[in-house]
DNA sequence: TTCTCTTAAATTGGATACAATTTATAATTT
DNA sequence: AAATTATAAATTGTATCCAATTTAAGAGAA
């Protein structure tokens, strides 16, 4: 299986006496799936209790979770999910477009014919498959073309831009309307890498990621203008 | 005083009982200004007799700082101060365009002339004063453009990118030849702001991150070919 | 000498114990 | 009843203890 960005569906069972790692994952995932609701308080105990082990490992959880801004942590006090708000989730698809541009446009005089016919292949089993799928095939058909640019630090950027975003897309239904955009842009984005044209490419990525952000901030503020 | 992005040179001697990010904010000094040499094993039980604590609050700070990507962190074995390469260096640069121009043309639009002046007064200090500290007021000059935007995530990506930058800046002499270019650019970039003119406001940001980055990759790639 | 195996020391990982702080509860006063 | 204070419970923070693992040292064999 391809490497894929995006935290969340890691495998991450195998504890080799690193129970921490483990609950880094664990709670991670939990709170980009929503599970652990935003602004929920963590106990320590709990958790600890939840995933039978001490707190040790579970405060070196949290410290970590903090660092990558998925909980908040209050001395004395205790630490939080932190919470979701529609001002984050532009700034969150502003720097979604900076960085996945970029990382776009380092790869396209790297990757390989091979390597983009693989992305397409992707798309096909996109249009193929039920919606359950498609966050994990839309994820992976990115990070394909993605890949090829081999810069790390930027990739893992892009992963935790995307699990931030995954926080907000929990709250909406499975089908949110961008979806239907989202195929003809993706076979234009494979059209463009084909013919290694920079400005086109980045240009249809740029309107695929806003129109997502613009779906989605639409979305949101309508559900929590009402319910909340 | 306004704040400027870079972990570095914060003040955190209070500890009310939050010893962990005490050492957090210590050690992240540390590693960023050199003085905890790339590779460099850290030792838990050395840490805590060095600051007077126990092991615990160490380990917290240990995953933070692994979040952060400024130390390694491997079961059982240990933790090691994250090594430095030329490759990375590059990323880190490439990352900084993307992300600090950003930056800028989300200020532009909000940026009163009132901090235009505030960011030309840093400038005109930094022309009087010695170089020692240059890259203090280098900050807040930059620091000064970007805070109007209001992105608080974005902010925060650009002070970590700078603080990995800092650590490549360590091992140069602080004259290093790109200050001279420096000025004239800040001048230039000033004035592109005044009018608000985005492509040319990024165009000149663009060229300022990266020549300074070309400089230091030159500079660094040298003196690594011939010592170590 | 060099390699391998064995053993001891050092180091990390995890659990428990206790202190410090915060939060909840109950009593008291107005 | 409402507000205030005092007390108890819950929770977090730090230190210490022990187990597990790794690293270093040393003995013995090739």
């Amino acid at each position: 299986m391809a490497q894929e960005f995006g935290a969340s569906g890691r495998d991450h069972s195998p504890r080799t006496g690193d129970q921490a790692q483990h609950l880094i994952n664990e709670l991670r995932d939990a709170i980009i799936s929503g599970t652990l609701a935003p602004g929920e308080t963590l106990r320590q105990d709990a958790i600890a209790e939840r995933y039978k082990t001490s707190r040790m490992p579970v405060r070196e959880a949290l410290r970590a979770l903090e660092a990558e801004a998925l909980i908040q942590l209050v001395p004395n006090k205790g630490a939080t999910v932190a919470p979701l708000d529609i001002s984050e989730l532009q700034e969150i698809y502003e720097m979604r477009v900076s960085a996945e541009t970029l990382a776009l446009r380092l790869s396209l005089p790297e990757i390989s014919n091979a390597q983009i016919d693989r992305a397409t292949k992707i798309q096909d089993e996109i249009d193929r498959v039920d919606l359950e799928k498609f966050g994990k095939l839309n994820k992976a058909f990115h990070s394909a073309l993605y890949q090829p640019c081999g810069r790390k630090r930027l990739l893992g950027h892009i992963a935790g831009l995307n699990d931030v975003a995954d926080r907000y897309l929990s709250f909406t239904v499975k089908a949110l309307s961008y979806m239907e955009r989202s195929n003809s842009d993706h076979r234009a984005l494979l059209d463009a890498c084909l013919r290694r044209d920079e400005s086109e490419a980045t240009a249809i990525l740029t309107a695929h990621i806003e129109d997502a952000g613009q779906a989605l901030q639409k979305y949101l503020s309508d559900k929590w203008q009402h319910s909340s």
